[in-house]
DNA sequence: TTTAGCACTCCATATCCCTGAGTGCTAAAG
DNA sequence: CTTTAGCACTCAGGGATATGGAGTGCTAAA
């Protein structure tokens, strides 16, 4: 059996109802929808060698039909057409996308909620660094006399401080000269290769010293550290609810569970690889299990050189995919684009 | 009518056995909960007079009683016992907020998520400072010709930064002075009057020196609001869902979209006077809407001597009071007195 | 190959009934 | 005067049973 064009059609415009409805569609629905002059029973036999073909399913004899994942790869493969986005729609990203004050944190953040509130889905965002970060600088300021607060930089631009408690009182050539040790010794170096040098150190230092430099280079690291952790960020779970198939709470509890969750610990499927820069993950394909029911849409996005950001939708397989990818991809585009323009990277400012 | 010993006592009972069953509670159930030797009629006749007097309510003619608004607050005033904490309870609370390395933010949020784990109830959390804020010092670092990194202390030892980035190049004296007019014409100030000065500085100054002041000090001005917003935050949310009240979607959606705008826009009745440290809110008694039918429950905590928080619980107004005040309590406690620790209170680190 | 017609299937909804928990009242007992 | 046993009454919830309608598959004719 062969998968003609009247097929296709046919299995287009069940994808699309059922998007729409969230009820199984039956040959009439159909007939009305797909402008083919063909009659419901035509439609029928269509229908059966579309089930046969593993492209669409059966609830239970005499119900309609409702797509099969295999259903929803070949539509977002080849049958779905392009969604236009509405002037509000486009305008309402530009809006939220343009708060230049802000830190790279949050305007990835409030993308998240603005995508979720016009798409209706929960939403997901994540940025990692691209190579290793390493420090550019360190700079000590003294507050009081037993109090400095270190400010380091690190070659992504992002500047991060924190203010140092000492034992007893320094000096200020005694700072500058902590300060000069740190720039030469740890400027440039990997998290891994601070540990070995600071490891290093430790033998052939005094301790009083070595103790202030310890402070400063294992904050350093905490902001390494904190920089290259992929954290995952969620927005719009209770969207989830809108939609019936989560109107059970068996089906919701589980799934929000697990993206309340994500927000610690990178569980989330951000497979993305580097030449993509969309991917689709419907139902099965979904290696977690928590995910077996629910479809993944994900887009990436560059900022500045140095780092990659995922933004993705999460929904139930029938998802109004054209309507997503198209928002998607305009949302990753404006990101991409909102922070290839400075020269620097994103870290305008601190975070 | 008077609200003698026995009826208090079986009040207390049906209070506590609605608590655990969520179901009307019967003559039958105080009997055997209550050992008080009394039959199940003289039950019906003071449940009767407690219906009478407002502490019950009958959801129908012939099913048990539910406690009132008016019982439920009788209850947690008067006859409520105190509740014990495990062991393990208390372990957990303390490995949660014994993370000293972590900035202020993200204790309290972390604070909440454990909170939220341990009552099974969605949690929020804010922190304002008792007093007006205003910054201790500028410090300015030079980075590259054209780009240097502002450093702004308040007065509660939150330390921000950011990258200043400058349309021409700056010589090290001009960045000096600009120090100077930093430090002494901005330390000190509240918003408003940082503001004032800011607008009687732009008619006597260069233009260019100008530009370069206001941007720092738009910046400070910056933290200075976000400090001083009373930024909630929540946790736990999904909890929701496991108490039978909200099994029905039509009550959950509200209060869940309700308390996840809550964090954005600081629309939770956070009123707790400098007096009292532990405050219930039973369901009407909230003035908000979506809370009409929900309880909160909150304790409030001292961060060092600028600051105070906030912590809260959300749930039916059938909640266990007992074990989450005793929690609560606990955590507040505990807030407080790590918080209390260093003598600078809490911006160790930026954040 | 398409289509009209028809019998059949099965879900969803409405209806009914029944059961059991719980009440309020009354009258007797303490 | 208070407590208690007894009894009739009420009502929500659940199961069983109809009913309607949407949809299918098949057959036979166009």
């Amino acid at each position: 059996m062969e998968l003609t064009n009247r097929k296709k059609k046919i299995l287009r415009a069940i994808v699309e109802i059922y998007i729409a409805t969230a009820e199984p569609v039956g040959s009439k629905a159909v007939a009305q929808q797909a402008n083919l002059d063909i009659s419901t029973a035509t439609i029928r036999n269509e229908m059966a060698d579309l089930t046969e073909l593993g492209y669409l399913e059966q609830p239970h004899t005499s119900a309609g039909r409702v797509p099969s994942p295999v259903g929803y790869r070949l539509y977002v493969n080849e049958l779905m057409g392009e969604h236009q986005l509405t002037m509000q729609e486009t305008q309402r990203i530009n809006e939220a996308l343009n708060l230049k004050m802000e830190e790279l944190d949050r305007v990835i953040d409030r993308a998240g909620k603005v995508l979720s509130q016009i798409s209706d889905y929960p939403v997901f965002t994540m940025a990692a660094p691209k190579k290793r970060i390493t420090v550019k600088r360190f700079d000590l300021l003294m507050v009081e006399e037993n109090a400095f607060i270190a400010v380091v930089m690190t070659d992504n631009s992002i500047v991060k401080n924190k203010l140092v408690r000492m034992p007893d009182q320094l000096s200020d050539t005694q700072l500058q000269l902590l300060s000069t040790v740190l720039n030469s010794s740890f400027v440039g170096l990997t998290l891994e290769e601070m540990e070995q040098t600071l490891d290093q150190m430790e033998t052939r230092s005094a301790p009083g010293a070595f103790q202030l430099i310890s402070l400063v280079v294992q904050f350093a690291m905490e902001v390494l550290k904190e920089q290259s952790g992929q954290t995952v960020h969620t927005a719009g779970i209770t969207h989830l609810l809108e939609h019936p198939e989560y109107h059970s709470l068996d089906k919701a509890k589980p799934l929000m569970n697990y993206l309340s969750d994500g927000q610690e610990g990178t569980k989330l499927p951000v497979t993305l690889s580097a030449d993509q820069n969309m991917n689709i993950l419907i139902g099965p394909e979904n290696v977690n299990e928590a995910l077996k029911d629910t479809s993944v849409v994900m887009a990436s996005y560059d900022i500045g050189d140095n780092m990659r950001g995922v933004i993705g939708v999460v929904g139930p397989t029938r998802m109004d995919y054209a309507k997503v990818t198209a928002r998607l991809s305009y949302f990753a585009d404006s990101l991409t684009r909102m922070f290839g323009k400075g020269e620097l990277p994103p870290g305008e400012d601190e975070e």
